[in-house]
RNA sequence: GGCGGGUUGGCGGAGAGGUUACGCAGCGGAUUGCAAAUCCGUGAAGACCGGUUCGAUUCCGGUACCCGCCUCCA
């Protein structure tokens, strides 16, 4: 059995990964606030819990992993855009437009998810259908000391919970020292934090013993990991910017609810994304959507790739020009597949050990991405394959599309070849070669690879290839 | 102000207390009608200052700079 070692942010040591139950590797995910497309930022933790998703799949068996990540689909950003659309005129009432707009940014996000090669989670909960679970774990908090409802919202006491700041490190006497939010009137505590709220009219809400209300922040991936995952699972993840306040509310939240369990045992923290060098932010005018790379024509291996190149725990610099490398390098991993392996033998294959264990060892996709190179530099083409689609870069399903549209391409280009061949034979005996670099040129120009050697002509499809620009060429 | 992370060759980016990372780019050569592709070879690093050590880029301390979080942003 592999060993696998991760960095766990909780005790902020590599660890010896050792499941609870090793026949259900449990592992829950901060998912999406459903309330726009998601933009590039938001596809680092995909790529990285998917990369880990595939490795514990790999490890314990495909069906002994129990992968959830949740959709957020209440929330006061969405309630916001729904608003906004129907002051702008939509039609229907708030809470249809809600629901639209939830329905459909959860349909973009599966596709541009999908595009990036992320599996989709075992399950993907969606917060409102966990209102009745929130309603009862806050409950149990206000029994158990640790909430107090005042005013219709009702909020967790942070004080009752000794450990609360040891997740990210904080104490709340300093945090409070710090603070610079406004403390409403209602809180015992400035650090308590928002179990539910009321609604008014206006909102979409939920009865509740505390009045019609919804849930703040934080609850729901107490209530929907409780539900799946039970009191206690193995592996939690999301973004180092959700560390504080998100997930050292929800361990406040599940351990006082579950003082007998663990909730996480190991959490896992990916750092954030820049763009250029700088943070992806709307001021600076350098965000943009994961779906705004794809129709640029940056597929979405691409994306993967790039990403793969940079551990998890370290801030990633997304540039153009990783991208353009990384599209040449994938080019040509597909044409030594293409020319010289067989996927149908590369689906026998078991994903090769030395990646397995850069996975392994904190999901060093890094290495791992070097270590696929020296399948290619090493003529194991097969393996080549099997292991871009164990990573998840590109599936056997895109590869042998990708090989497809390459072979047609070529059919396509064999007369051009033949008569370039004819035209460097006639030069050769005139020396005029001006035809011939005419001819080349055109060639180069409909993105095609050009190749003259004494073996004789090949003309091979470039990343750029139009077969449209070959028209007119002889 | 509090907390956390980082600083590696031209660029990207790893591991390891003492032996080439690797990729891209560069340079030299082979090859080519010219190229492209390919192959062979090759230079180049560890922010700064101290400490531990026989030996540190790798451990410890400090300085500088950068970044993130503390605001319902992954």
């Amino acid at each position: 059995m592999v060993t696998i070692r991760l960095h766990n942010s909780r005790t902020r040591v590599k660890e010896e990964f050792v499941p609870i139950d090793p026949g259900n590797v449990r592992v829950y995910v901060c998912g999406p606030t459903v309330y726009d497309r998601a933009h590039l930022g938001n596809a680092r933790p995909v790529v990285v819990f998917d990369t880990l998703f595939r490795l514990l799949r790999h490890v314990y068996g495909a069906g002994h992993v129990t992968y959830v990540r949740n959709f957020t689909d209440v929330d006061d950003k969405i309630n916001a855009t729904a608003l906004a659309r129907k002051e702008a005129g939509a039609a229907g009432s708030l809470e249809d437009l809600i629901a639209e707009r939830t329905e459909e940014t959860i349909r973009w996000y599966h596709d541009d998810m999908d595009a990036l090669g992320a599996l989709r989670p075992t399950h993907e909960p969606r917060a409102t259908a966990y209102v009745g679970q929130m309603i009862a774990m806050i409950g149990a908090l206000i029994e158990g000391g640790h909430a107090y409802a005042k005013e219709g919202h009702v909020l967790f006491r942070v004080r009752s919970f000794a450990e609360y700041g040891r997740l990210s490190g904080r104490s709340v006497d300093d945090m409070i020292a710090g603070a610079r939010v406004e403390v409403a009137p209602f809180k015992e505590d400035p650090m308590d934090f928002v179990l539910w709220k009321p609604s008014d009219d206006s909102l979409p809400g939920w009865e509740s013993p505390w009045g019609r209300g919804r849930p703040g922040w934080h609850i729901e991936c107490s209530a929907m990991s409780l539900a799946l995952l039970g009191a206690s699972f193995d592996i939690h993840g999301g973004g180092i910017d959700l560390q504080f306040p998100h997930h050292e509310n929800e361990v406040a939240q599940s351990c006082c609810a579950h003082p007998e369990a663990e909730f996480a045992r190991v959490w896992m923290h990916n750092e954030m994304l820049q763009v250029e060098g700088k943070k992806m932010s709307k001021s600076l005018g350098n965000f943009f959507t994961v779906r705004d790379l794809l129709e640029k024509g940056v597929p979405g291996e691409v994306i993967r790739f790039v990403f793969l190149g940079t551990h998890y725990g370290r801030p990633m610099d997304w540039t153009a020009e990783k991208a353009a490398g990384a599209s040449s390098k994938l080019d040509d991993f597909v044409r030594l597949v293409a020319q010289f392996g067989n996927l149908e033998k590369a689906k026998d294959l078991q994903p090769d050990d030395v990646i397995v264990a850069a996975l392994a060892d904190d999901l060093n996709t890094h290495a791992a991405l070097v270590a696929l190179e020296n399948l290619a530099n090493t003529a194991r083409y097969d393996d080549l394959a099997r292991n871009l689609d164990f990573l998840g870069i590109l599936s056997f399903a895109q590869l042998e599309q990708r090989i497809e549209v390459r072979d047609s391409a070529m059919q396509l280009l064999k007369p051009y070849a033949a008569n370039l061949a004819a035209m460097r034979e006639a030069a050769m005996a005139t020396k005029d070669f001006a035809p011939v670099d005419a001819m080349k040129a055109g060639l180069l120009a409909a993105g095609v690879e050009v190749r003259m050697s004494k073996a004789g002509v090949e003309l091979l499809p470039g990343p750029g290839f139009d077969a449209a620009k070959l028209e007119g060429l002889v």
